[in-house]
DNA sequence: CGAATGACCAAGC
DNA sequence: GGCTTGGCCATTC
């Protein structure tokens, strides 16, 4: 386990942790929940490091689809996650996000 | 401790 | 409308 024990790296953990199947979040609400708006590499950074069993693949970027640089199969094992949740995902390796959006209502 | 990196975002061309 | 540049901030080497 790497030294991600600082308060950014716990709440977004603790955040990707409770994100619900078939939602998601993108990274800059994630960081802005983590309490840094512009720290949206920092969630990303925190998925390539550290946390690497939590359910990466319900967050993604603005663009709805799942970041640059998921593990091997990278599109593919992501499309393959999301629509065994029952997310249609879209040609693009795009989700509805807008509509998919989720936010911890705690 | 200093420099480089990155699973991003927004703006510019 | 798609690619490039800069900025952000914590983690890593």
């Amino acid at each position: 386990m790497s030294d991600f024990q600082s308060d950014f790296s716990l709440k977004v953990q603790s955040i990707v942790a409770q994100i619900p199947e078939g939602r998601f979040m993108t990274y800059g609400q994630i960081a802005a929940l983590a309490g840094n708006a512009r720290a949206a590499r920092i969630v990303g950074g925190v998925a390539h490091f550290g946390a690497t069993e939590l359910p990466w693949h319900r967050v993604v970027n603005k663009k709805g689809g799942l970041a640059a640089g998921f593990p091997s199969g990278g599109r593919i094992l992501h499309r393959q996650l999301v629509e065994a949740e029952g997310v249609a995902v879209d040609s693009n390796d795009r989700v509805d996000i807008e509509r998919l959006m989720w936010w911890p209502e705690n």
